[in-house]
DNA sequence: TCCGAGATTCACT
DNA sequence: GTGAATCTCGGAG
């Protein structure tokens, strides 16, 4: 299968399709020491002003400001004092919808990631495993809230062909406070590079 | 294996 | 002033 790297048109699809179908792909960034790519195996998606558990659930304000353009466009945030969480901004301008990168699996430039991470290589299922890591990772700081993944630094592309849809699985977020009810996490199933984050209730399926 | 707390910054109320 | 879309470590069971 041929590498090709997601169009603006995919990011401006719904924001669960995005999510659903970002599961399989590839984020890769160029930096100065060489190529880092992983395939992503879990997203949770995040709908913004419908959403209580969004960042953009009171409207547009500096931190947030990123989310509110158009598709395709990466949101980073900091939080917890010390940890940075990337997100994948969807469908048309000004919505605020987004989806939480929140686990890949290493595929290229893992002694990279592993050093960024300060943990073993051969440690290759804690390197990304859960969204502050994955950050970490990949170097993805507040430098990089605002890159579009349309351009040449950053972006996500398919490789495989699309994942069969039993391979998914469906559960609540995690680590929020408001929003519980919503499925809005997925993940591949049996997946050993899934965070070990717990969703506020039992995963589907 | 599980659970609780600390780390540490900043946007928002 | 508060608490956050997290991670890690240490201690208890």
């Amino acid at each position: 299968m041929s590498r090709q790297q997601l169009s603006r048109s995919f990011y401006l699809q719904p924001t669960l399709d995005v999510a659903r179908r970002l599961l399989g792909m590839y984020i890769v960034r160029r930096t100065p020491q060489g190529r880092l790519a992983g395939r992503i195996v879990e997203v949770e998606a995040y709908l913004g002003e419908l959403d209580p558990a969004s960042h953009a659930y009171r409207g547009r304000t500096a931190r947030n400001d990123v989310m509110f353009r158009k598709g395709g466009h990466l949101y980073v945030y900091f939080t917890y004092g010390m940890h940075f969480c990337s997100n994948v901004v969807t469908e048309s301008k000004g919505t605020g919808h987004a989806v939480l990168l929140r686990a890949v699996e290493p595929v290229e430039g893992v002694q990279i990631l592993a050093k960024r991470r300060d943990v073993n290589p051969t440690d290759i299922e804690q390197l990304c495993n859960g969204p502050a890591k994955l950050c970490q990772a990949f170097g993805i700081t507040r430098e990089h809230n605002g890159t579009d993944l349309c351009g040449e630094t950053m972006w996500i592309e398919r490789r495989d062909p699309p994942l069969a849809e039993e391979l998914i699985g469906v559960s609540t977020r995690v680590g929020i406070s408001t929003g519980k009810e919503q499925q809005w996490r997925f993940f591949m199933k049996g997946n050993r590079f899934v965070s070990k984050g717990r969703p506020a209730m039992q995963n589907r399926h």
